[in-house]
RNA sequence: GGGGAGGUGGCUGAGCGGCUGAAAGCACCGGCUUGCUAAGCCGGCGUACCUUUAUAGGUACCGGGGGUUCGAAUCCCCCCCUCUCCGCCA
């Protein structure tokens, strides 16, 4: 949630960055609005609170003196003041119902260093790492999706028979060299991030905290039976984990890195992009978090944004960074660094880690502060980027190392725990 | 699924209709004593919000939500959570 007295005090320039992020105008307005009527209303009755417990005294002083009548004359008094507290609550009820709903759908404000732009086609590219046009250049490259079923790595039809579209189902070496991906990602980020193995289903005020309900509803699974929805990433999970607490300052910056299947939707994705492993239902990542100070939190986000470029890097695939323009920007995210994967046989750029500042967007819904050495308490921020994506890592991996013979190679770093240096043809 | 116990401040833990924002202890901060350490003594110490130039005043908060009452941490109802015994399963 974002501040409100900020957004009261700063009015002007917070509402250019929301507008900058394509938040409706009318509804920044609105919300200060109701801010500066809650106000009114809670001095009104807070006004109204203090008659009635002043008189209630009374009451109870008359009693205990054994004035019995005044006593009683004081509580006719008394009702007249609950009538009017009655409907100055009703009144205060209904802004702070409509302030909440609105203050719980508002976009994080972005950070005055990311892009302005109107959409993805405005994003900023950083840097391109290991890859040069020309070595794709009049050559032919195949699928990812041809590949796996080639070497049998992938059994879609299987998979879509009993779960559905956008299930996909690894078997054998491609089992074997998922899980490589998983156990290379965790390897390469243990020590520096605490290894945690959370539950896959958070419930519904671990999910609003992290900014997923109410926005988001339509893009996780549910299990209503149980009031729980599955992770659409490790985040939530790993987010919601210091909920209500105070955090010894000294103690941060946390890292975490959570390893989890991740669950989405993705309604109205159907069709588009999706051929393959391009986009799942369900799928598994290795997710970096990281809990700190307000003043950490830039330079902890280069830090983890150079963690999860390593991976990529070390499985010697072409990537680039871009700086995702306030236009393109997530819901909860102050601002982002996209990785994406050069994908030769899907011909795209794939998309495998988003990395993020949530300044303290999550933590004011979370609820998670930090002992200020002044004195006081004060929001922690929150960062979290992929680890590793396993699936369109996959793919390029695929992609890639296709060799003329039908075999892939296996990146050198995926050896150990793949157990082989080659996936030969059938 | 059935029975029992319980959810109070940073922590432990009293309170069970008005004198309680909440005893006591620990932790923390300031002062005194002190060769160092340890200890002792005195004082301070919750959060959020509203009004206020400052100072100050007020309101809310004892798991959450309703209710009873002039007045609720305290009584009643519903829900959630934790622990525990039994059942069930592994």
């Amino acid at each position: 949630m974002i501040d409100l007295t900020k957004l009261v005090e700063d009015f002007e320039n917070t509402k250019a960055a929301l507008v900058a992020k394509r938040v409706d105008p009318a509804s920044i307005d609105e919300l200060r609005d109701l801010v500066l009527l809650r106000r009114k209303l809670t001095t009104e009755k807070q006004e109204k609170q203090t008659a009635l417990n002043q008189k209630s005294k009374e009451v109870g002083a008359k009693y205990k003196e054994g004035k019995k009548a005044e006593g009683d004359a004081l509580k006719a008094e008394v009702a007249g003041i609950k009538d009017a507290l009655a409907s100055v609550e009703a009144e205060y009820d209904e802004v702070e119902k409509k302030l909440d709903y609105i203050h719980l759908t508002t976009a994080n404000v972005p950070l005055p260093d990311t892009p302005r732009g109107e959409s993805a086609d405005d994003n900023k590219l950083i840097k391109t790492h290991g890859y040069n046009e020309a070595d794709y250049a009049g050559r032919t490259f195949t699928p990812h999706w041809e590949i796996a079923e080639n070497l049998g790595l992938l059994d879609m039809e299987r998979g879509a028979k009993i779960s559905g579209s956008m299930f996909a189902l690894y078997r054998g070496r491609g089992a074997k060299l998922l899980r490589a991906l998983v156990q290379f990602a965790l390897k390469l980020n243990d020590g520096k991030y605490e290894e945690i193995m959370p539950p896959h289903f958070v419930r519904t005020d671990t999910f609003t905290g992290t900014g997923h309900l109410p926005k988001m509803a339509d893009d996780a699974y549910a299990i209503e039976r149980d009031g729980l929805w599955a992770i659409p990433t490790a985040e939530v999970a790993l987010t919601g984990l210091y909920g209500g607490e105070i955090l010894d300052a000294s103690t941060l910056p946390k890292c975490m890195m959570g390893y989890t299947v991740c669950f989405r939707r993705e309604a109205g994705a159907a069709g588009s992009e999706t051929r393959g492993l391009q986009r799942l239902h369900e799928f598994h990542k290795v997710e970096l978090v990281k809990i700190c100070l307000p003043e950490q939190s830039e330079s902890e986000h280069e830090k983890m944004l150079a963690d999860c470029e390593r991976s990529i890097e070390l499985l010697e695939l072409p990537y680039r960074v871009i700086d995702l323009c306030t236009g393109d920007l997530g819901f909860h995210a102050a601002r982002t660094r996209d990785i994406e994967v050069y994908a030769p046989g899907t011909k795209k750029w794939l998309e495998v880690s988003s990395v993020g500042i949530f300044t303290d967007y999550q933590s004011r819904r979370l609820n998670i502060r930090y002992r200020k050495k002044e004195g006081g308490t004060a929001f922690v921020h929150f960062l979290n980027g992929s680890g590793l994506a396993t699936p369109r890592v996959f793919a390029a991996i695929l992609e890639h190392n296709l060799q003329e013979d039908g075999s892939v190679v296996v990146p050198k770093v995926l050896r150990e725990f793949y157990g082989a240096d080659v996936i030969e043809p059938l």
